[in-house]
DNA sequence: GTCTATATTACGATAGAC
DNA sequence: GTCTATCGTAATATAGAC
Protein backbone atom coordinates (compact mmCIF):
# COMPACT_ATOMS: atom_id res chain seq x y z
CA UNK A 1 0.00 0.00 0.00
CA UNK A 2 2.89 2.48 0.48
CA UNK A 3 4.44 1.81 -2.13
CA UNK A 4 1.58 2.39 -4.24
CA UNK A 5 0.61 5.59 -2.56
CA UNK A 6 4.32 6.84 -2.75
CA UNK A 7 4.00 6.54 -6.63
CA UNK A 8 0.16 7.83 -6.92
CA UNK A 9 0.77 10.42 -4.73
CA UNK A 10 4.70 11.63 -6.67
CA UNK A 11 2.49 11.02 -10.49
CA UNK A 12 -1.30 13.13 -9.45
CA UNK A 13 -0.31 14.79 -5.87
CA UNK A 14 -1.46 13.86 -2.81
CA UNK A 15 -5.11 15.99 -3.36
CA UNK A 16 -5.33 14.51 -6.23
CA UNK A 17 -5.28 10.79 -5.36
CA UNK A 18 -8.14 8.98 -3.53
CA UNK A 19 -8.03 5.64 -1.40
CA UNK A 20 -10.27 3.97 -3.99
CA UNK A 21 -7.20 4.47 -6.27
CA UNK A 22 -4.25 3.50 -3.94
CA UNK A 23 -7.15 0.33 -3.19
CA UNK A 24 -7.41 -0.47 -7.19
CA UNK A 25 -3.75 -0.46 -7.82
CA UNK A 26 -3.15 -2.95 -4.41
CA UNK A 27 -5.97 -4.78 -5.46
CA UNK A 28 -8.41 -4.53 -2.42
CA UNK A 29 -11.31 -2.47 -1.85
CA UNK A 30 -10.80 0.90 -0.44
CA UNK A 31 -11.82 0.09 3.32
CA UNK A 32 -9.26 -2.24 3.65
CA UNK A 33 -6.61 0.39 3.45
CA UNK A 34 -7.64 1.45 6.97
CA UNK A 35 -6.55 -1.70 8.79
CA UNK A 36 -2.97 -0.06 7.60
CA UNK A 37 -3.39 3.70 7.97
CA UNK A 38 -6.03 5.29 10.26
CA UNK A 39 -6.30 7.66 7.54
CA UNK A 40 -5.39 9.06 4.40
CA UNK A 41 -3.11 12.08 6.06
CA UNK A 42 -1.00 9.58 8.27
CA UNK A 43 0.01 7.45 5.30
CA UNK A 44 1.48 11.22 3.98
CA UNK A 45 3.47 11.77 6.87
CA UNK A 46 4.31 8.49 7.34
CA UNK A 47 5.82 8.28 4.07
CA UNK A 48 7.68 11.81 4.21
CA UNK A 49 9.31 10.75 7.55
CA UNK A 50 10.24 7.59 6.72
CA UNK A 51 12.08 9.51 3.47
CA UNK A 52 13.73 12.29 5.98
CA UNK A 53 14.89 9.69 8.20
CA UNK A 54 16.51 7.63 5.73
CA UNK A 55 18.55 11.50 4.50
CA UNK A 56 19.54 12.15 7.58
CA UNK A 57 20.42 8.36 8.66
CA UNK A 58 22.35 8.07 5.62
CA UNK A 59 24.07 11.28 5.66
CA UNK A 60 25.32 10.80 8.89
CA UNK A 61 26.46 7.52 8.50
CA UNK A 62 28.80 8.90 5.61
CA UNK A 63 32.58 8.29 6.58
CA UNK A 64 34.48 11.95 8.08
CA UNK A 65 36.31 13.87 5.14
CA UNK A 66 40.04 14.81 5.98
CA UNK A 67 39.20 18.40 4.98
CA UNK A 68 35.92 20.71 4.28
CA UNK A 69 36.55 20.52 0.20
CA UNK A 70 36.39 16.96 0.87
CA UNK A 71 33.57 17.21 2.72
CA UNK A 72 31.60 19.10 0.50
CA UNK A 73 32.41 16.98 -2.09
CA UNK A 74 31.38 13.69 -0.70
CA UNK A 75 27.74 16.14 -0.07
CA UNK A 76 27.56 16.85 -3.37
CA UNK A 77 27.85 13.48 -4.78
CA UNK A 78 25.62 11.94 -1.63
CA UNK A 79 23.29 14.23 -2.45
CA UNK A 80 22.83 13.61 -6.10
CA UNK A 81 23.27 9.90 -5.79
CA UNK A 82 20.80 9.59 -2.68
CA UNK A 83 18.00 11.41 -4.02
CA UNK A 84 18.14 10.01 -7.67
CA UNK A 85 17.66 7.00 -6.19
CA UNK A 86 14.27 7.75 -4.75
CA UNK A 87 12.85 10.63 -6.84
CA UNK A 88 9.08 9.48 -5.85
CA UNK A 89 10.06 10.15 -2.43
CA UNK A 90 11.91 13.01 -3.03
CA UNK A 91 9.43 14.97 -5.12
CA UNK A 92 6.60 14.40 -2.24
CA UNK A 93 8.65 15.47 0.52
CA UNK A 94 9.35 18.80 -1.54
CA UNK A 95 5.67 19.17 -2.96
CA UNK A 96 3.09 17.74 -0.38
CA UNK A 97 4.85 19.89 2.47
CA UNK A 98 1.52 22.36 2.27
CA UNK A 99 -0.94 19.69 2.41
CA UNK A 100 0.76 17.97 5.46
CA UNK A 101 -1.59 19.15 8.82
CA UNK A 102 0.17 21.70 10.85
CA UNK A 103 1.15 19.30 13.48
CA UNK A 104 2.77 16.82 10.74
CA UNK A 105 4.28 20.06 8.70
CA UNK A 106 6.67 21.15 11.57
CA UNK A 107 8.20 17.68 12.81
CA UNK A 108 8.85 17.18 8.83
CA UNK A 109 10.45 21.01 8.67
CA UNK A 110 12.17 20.54 11.71
CA UNK A 111 13.82 17.40 10.00
CA UNK A 112 14.51 19.22 6.93
CA UNK A 113 16.02 22.32 8.63
CA UNK A 114 18.49 19.20 10.65
CA UNK A 115 19.71 18.59 7.53
CA UNK A 116 20.57 22.06 5.99
CA UNK A 117 21.96 22.71 9.58
CA UNK A 118 25.15 19.96 8.61
CA UNK A 119 25.86 21.90 5.57
CA UNK A 120 26.20 24.91 6.74
CA UNK A 121 28.59 23.67 9.64
CA UNK A 122 30.41 22.02 6.66
CA UNK A 123 31.05 25.52 4.79
CA UNK A 124 31.74 26.95 7.85
CA UNK A 125 34.57 24.58 8.56
CA UNK A 126 36.06 25.77 4.97
CA UNK A 127 35.84 29.06 5.18
CA UNK A 128 37.71 28.77 8.87
CA UNK A 129 40.10 26.70 6.85
CA UNK A 130 40.26 29.26 4.06
CA UNK A 131 39.54 27.22 1.35
CA UNK A 132 35.83 28.82 1.08
CA UNK A 133 35.00 32.24 0.73
CA UNK A 134 31.08 33.22 0.82
CA UNK A 135 29.92 35.59 2.65
CA UNK A 136 26.80 34.08 3.78
CA UNK A 137 27.02 30.50 4.74
CA UNK A 138 23.33 29.91 5.63
CA UNK A 139 21.92 31.11 2.01
CA UNK A 140 24.76 29.52 0.40
CA UNK A 141 23.76 26.42 1.82
CA UNK A 142 19.92 27.07 0.12
CA UNK A 143 21.71 27.92 -2.89
CA UNK A 144 23.69 24.53 -2.97
CA UNK A 145 21.13 22.72 -2.04
CA UNK A 146 18.44 24.13 -4.23
CA UNK A 147 21.06 23.66 -7.14
CA UNK A 148 21.15 20.00 -6.23
CA UNK A 149 17.76 19.21 -5.63
CA UNK A 150 17.20 20.35 -9.62
CA UNK A 151 18.66 17.06 -10.73
CA UNK A 152 15.29 15.47 -9.88
CA UNK A 153 13.63 17.20 -12.59
CA UNK A 154 15.30 16.18 -15.30
CA UNK A 155 17.90 13.67 -14.62
CA UNK A 156 17.11 9.65 -16.05
CA UNK A 157 18.32 6.37 -16.20
CA UNK A 158 18.18 6.58 -19.38
CA UNK A 159 19.18 9.37 -20.44
CA UNK A 160 22.91 11.10 -22.11
CA UNK A 161 24.31 11.39 -18.67
CA UNK A 162 25.06 8.91 -16.20
CA UNK A 163 24.98 9.80 -12.85
CA UNK A 164 28.79 9.74 -12.31
CA UNK A 165 28.54 12.71 -15.23
CA UNK A 166 26.20 14.55 -13.17
CA UNK A 167 28.24 14.17 -10.00
CA UNK A 168 30.99 15.63 -11.50
CA UNK A 169 29.34 18.47 -13.38
CA UNK A 170 27.75 19.46 -10.56
CA UNK A 171 30.50 19.21 -7.99
CA UNK A 172 32.49 21.10 -10.36
CA UNK A 173 30.22 23.72 -10.05
CA UNK A 174 29.45 23.75 -6.13
CA UNK A 175 33.44 23.88 -5.73
CA UNK A 176 33.71 27.00 -7.75
CA UNK A 177 30.90 28.34 -6.35
CA UNK A 178 31.81 28.71 -2.80
CA UNK A 179 35.71 28.72 -3.72
CA UNK A 180 37.90 31.88 -2.58
CA UNK B 1 -11.33 35.71 -9.69
CA UNK B 2 -7.92 35.20 -10.88
CA UNK B 3 -6.42 36.94 -8.48
CA UNK B 4 -8.20 35.27 -5.53
CA UNK B 5 -7.05 31.63 -7.55
CA UNK B 6 -3.78 32.31 -7.76
CA UNK B 7 -3.91 33.00 -4.42
CA UNK B 8 -5.28 29.72 -3.39
CA UNK B 9 -4.07 27.39 -5.44
CA UNK B 10 -0.73 28.22 -4.57
CA UNK B 11 -1.36 28.30 -0.76
CA UNK B 12 -3.24 24.63 -1.36
CA UNK B 13 -2.93 23.20 -4.26
CA UNK B 14 -5.11 23.19 -7.57
CA UNK B 15 -6.53 20.12 -6.57
CA UNK B 16 -7.45 20.53 -2.99
CA UNK B 17 -9.57 24.03 -4.04
CA UNK B 18 -12.82 24.19 -5.08
CA UNK B 19 -14.97 26.70 -7.16
CA UNK B 20 -17.28 27.20 -4.35
CA UNK B 21 -14.04 27.96 -1.99
CA UNK B 22 -13.43 30.70 -4.92
CA UNK B 23 -16.57 32.05 -5.33
CA UNK B 24 -16.29 32.40 -1.66
CA UNK B 25 -13.67 34.77 -1.49
CA UNK B 26 -14.44 36.62 -4.45
CA UNK B 27 -17.81 37.49 -2.69
CA UNK B 28 -20.11 35.77 -5.41
CA UNK B 29 -21.67 31.93 -5.64
CA UNK B 30 -20.16 29.25 -7.16
CA UNK B 31 -22.15 29.29 -10.49
CA UNK B 32 -21.17 32.74 -11.54
CA UNK B 33 -17.50 32.04 -11.77
CA UNK B 34 -18.57 30.44 -15.20
CA UNK B 35 -19.25 33.76 -16.76
CA UNK B 36 -15.65 34.08 -16.57
CA UNK B 37 -14.49 30.72 -17.05
CA UNK B 38 -15.22 27.48 -19.19
CA UNK B 39 -13.55 25.60 -16.20
CA UNK B 40 -11.43 25.01 -13.48
CA UNK B 41 -8.51 23.36 -15.80
CA UNK B 42 -8.87 26.70 -17.86
CA UNK B 43 -8.66 28.94 -15.24
CA UNK B 44 -5.34 27.42 -14.00
CA UNK B 45 -4.15 27.10 -17.68
CA UNK B 46 -4.87 31.14 -18.09
CA UNK B 47 -2.75 31.73 -14.87
CA UNK B 48 0.21 29.91 -15.88
CA UNK B 49 0.07 30.98 -19.34
CA UNK B 50 -0.04 34.60 -18.58
CA UNK B 51 2.59 33.90 -15.81
CA UNK B 52 4.86 32.52 -18.76
CA UNK B 53 4.04 35.04 -21.39
CA UNK B 54 5.22 37.55 -18.76
CA UNK B 55 8.49 36.25 -18.05
CA UNK B 56 9.83 35.70 -21.65
CA UNK B 57 7.96 39.35 -22.25
CA UNK B 58 9.98 40.89 -19.75
CA UNK B 59 13.46 39.31 -20.44
CA UNK B 60 13.14 40.22 -24.11
CA UNK B 61 12.61 43.71 -23.20
CA UNK B 62 15.72 43.89 -21.37
CA UNK B 63 18.49 45.74 -22.42
CA UNK B 64 21.10 44.15 -24.51
CA UNK B 65 24.18 43.45 -22.47
CA UNK B 66 27.66 44.22 -23.59
CA UNK B 67 29.05 41.24 -23.28
CA UNK B 68 28.37 37.71 -21.73
CA UNK B 69 29.28 38.19 -18.04
CA UNK B 70 26.94 41.32 -17.63
CA UNK B 71 24.80 39.37 -19.85
CA UNK B 72 24.60 36.90 -16.95
CA UNK B 73 24.72 39.21 -14.16
CA UNK B 74 21.29 40.73 -15.85
CA UNK B 75 20.10 37.99 -16.27
CA UNK B 76 20.87 36.50 -12.41
CA UNK B 77 19.74 39.54 -10.82
CA UNK B 78 16.34 39.81 -13.48
CA UNK B 79 15.53 36.41 -12.62
CA UNK B 80 15.97 37.18 -8.99
CA UNK B 81 13.58 40.25 -8.89
CA UNK B 82 10.99 39.04 -11.89
CA UNK B 83 10.43 35.85 -9.17
CA UNK B 84 10.60 37.31 -6.21
CA UNK B 85 7.80 40.21 -7.02
CA UNK B 86 5.13 36.80 -8.28
CA UNK B 87 5.75 34.58 -5.77
CA UNK B 88 2.44 32.92 -5.93
CA UNK B 89 2.72 32.52 -9.67
CA UNK B 90 6.29 31.11 -9.81
CA UNK B 91 4.79 28.78 -6.74
CA UNK B 92 1.87 27.52 -9.26
CA UNK B 93 4.00 27.68 -12.50
CA UNK B 94 6.67 25.26 -11.12
CA UNK B 95 4.10 22.87 -8.83
CA UNK B 96 1.20 22.34 -10.85
CA UNK B 97 2.31 21.14 -14.20
CA UNK B 98 1.16 17.77 -13.87
CA UNK B 99 -2.26 18.87 -12.64
CA UNK B 100 -2.58 20.73 -16.53
CA UNK B 101 -4.56 18.76 -19.64
CA UNK B 102 -1.78 16.94 -21.91
CA UNK B 103 -2.50 19.45 -24.52
CA UNK B 104 -2.19 22.68 -22.10
CA UNK B 105 0.97 20.78 -20.67
CA UNK B 106 2.86 21.19 -23.42
CA UNK B 107 2.17 24.92 -24.39
CA UNK B 108 3.59 25.56 -21.14
CA UNK B 109 6.29 23.41 -21.50
CA UNK B 110 7.31 24.45 -24.91
CA UNK B 111 7.66 28.06 -23.08
CA UNK B 112 9.50 27.22 -20.20
CA UNK B 113 11.81 25.55 -22.71
CA UNK B 114 12.14 28.88 -24.37
CA UNK B 115 13.32 30.47 -21.29
CA UNK B 116 15.87 27.60 -20.86
CA UNK B 117 16.94 28.35 -23.90
CA UNK B 118 17.96 31.63 -23.97
CA UNK B 119 19.65 31.08 -20.87
CA UNK B 120 21.83 28.56 -22.38
CA UNK B 121 22.95 30.63 -25.48
CA UNK B 122 23.75 33.18 -22.91
CA UNK B 123 26.14 30.51 -21.19
CA UNK B 124 27.57 29.40 -25.38
CA UNK B 125 28.54 32.94 -25.89
CA UNK B 126 30.46 33.28 -22.80
CA UNK B 127 32.18 30.11 -23.73
CA UNK B 128 32.87 31.14 -27.03
CA UNK B 129 34.41 34.31 -24.91
CA UNK B 130 37.00 32.63 -23.39
CA UNK B 131 35.03 33.99 -19.97
CA UNK B 132 32.67 30.95 -18.76
CA UNK B 133 34.05 27.61 -18.34
CA UNK B 134 31.43 24.71 -18.22
CA UNK B 135 31.89 21.38 -20.14
CA UNK B 136 27.78 21.03 -20.51
CA UNK B 137 25.84 24.13 -20.99
CA UNK B 138 22.29 22.70 -21.01
CA UNK B 139 22.95 21.15 -17.80
CA UNK B 140 24.87 24.11 -16.43
CA UNK B 141 22.07 26.32 -17.11
CA UNK B 142 19.38 24.25 -15.34
CA UNK B 143 21.49 24.01 -12.39
CA UNK B 144 21.34 27.98 -12.61
CA UNK B 145 17.91 28.32 -12.87
CA UNK B 146 16.96 25.81 -10.19
CA UNK B 147 19.38 27.64 -7.89
CA UNK B 148 17.75 30.81 -8.50
CA UNK B 149 14.25 29.27 -8.34
CA UNK B 150 15.13 28.38 -4.62
CA UNK B 151 15.15 31.69 -3.16
CA UNK B 152 11.63 31.87 -3.48
CA UNK B 153 11.25 29.20 -1.43
CA UNK B 154 13.14 31.43 1.75
CA UNK B 155 13.11 34.92 0.85
CA UNK B 156 10.25 37.50 2.43
CA UNK B 157 9.94 40.77 2.07
CA UNK B 158 10.76 41.79 6.22
CA UNK B 159 13.00 39.16 6.03
CA UNK B 160 17.23 39.91 7.43
CA UNK B 161 17.91 40.33 3.96
CA UNK B 162 17.16 43.15 1.51
CA UNK B 163 16.51 42.07 -2.55
CA UNK B 164 19.93 43.83 -3.31
CA UNK B 165 22.03 41.95 -1.17
CA UNK B 166 20.10 38.54 -2.44
CA UNK B 167 20.68 39.70 -5.47
CA UNK B 168 24.70 40.27 -4.78
CA UNK B 169 24.86 37.07 -2.88
CA UNK B 170 23.86 34.70 -5.63
CA UNK B 171 25.45 36.86 -8.21
CA UNK B 172 28.60 35.34 -6.81
CA UNK B 173 27.68 32.20 -6.54
CA UNK B 174 26.65 31.89 -10.09
CA UNK B 175 29.18 33.82 -11.47
CA UNK B 176 31.61 31.67 -9.91
CA UNK B 177 29.85 28.75 -10.84
CA UNK B 178 30.79 29.44 -14.10
CA UNK B 179 34.49 31.12 -14.33
CA UNK B 180 37.33 29.64 -15.72
C1' DG C 1 -8.45 -9.10 7.13
C1' DT C 2 -11.27 -8.29 3.35
C1' DC C 3 -15.61 -7.79 1.70
C1' DT C 4 -20.18 -5.15 0.59
C1' DA C 5 -22.89 -1.52 1.78
C1' DT C 6 -23.55 2.88 3.25
C1' DA C 7 -23.43 7.38 5.98
C1' DT C 8 -22.10 11.87 5.11
C1' DT C 9 -20.17 15.35 2.70
C1' DA C 10 -18.41 17.65 -1.09
C1' DC C 11 -17.20 18.16 -5.88
C1' DG C 12 -17.65 20.44 -10.96
C1' DA C 13 -20.90 22.05 -13.74
C1' DT C 14 -25.59 23.43 -15.46
C1' DA C 15 -30.57 25.27 -15.68
C1' DG C 16 -33.64 28.70 -15.29
C1' DA C 17 -35.65 32.64 -12.50
C1' DC C 18 -34.87 37.40 -11.94
C1' DG D 1 -24.60 38.65 -14.61
C1' DT D 2 -25.80 36.69 -10.32
C1' DC D 3 -28.79 34.06 -7.86
C1' DT D 4 -30.92 29.47 -6.02
C1' DA D 5 -31.46 24.88 -6.81
C1' DT D 6 -29.96 20.75 -8.48
C1' DC D 7 -27.88 16.88 -11.38
C1' DG D 8 -24.66 13.34 -11.33
C1' DT D 9 -20.63 11.85 -9.41
C1' DA D 10 -17.10 10.82 -6.18
C1' DA D 11 -14.75 11.70 -1.87
C1' DT D 12 -13.28 9.87 3.20
C1' DA D 13 -14.42 6.96 6.48
C1' DT D 14 -17.19 3.44 9.04
C1' DA D 15 -20.23 -0.76 10.15
C1' DG D 16 -21.03 -5.31 10.19
C1' DA D 17 -21.15 -9.86 7.62
C1' DC D 18 -18.11 -13.54 6.63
Amino acid sequence: MRAVALNLFARHGYAAVSMRQIAGEVGVQAGALYNYTPDKQSLLFDLMKDHMDQLLGAWSEHPAAPNAVAALEAFTRFHIRFHAARPEAVFIAYMELRNLSPENFLVIEKLRQGYEAEIETLLRQGISEGVFDTPDPKIATRALIAMLNGVNTWFREEGRLSLPDVEDLYWSMVRKSVAV
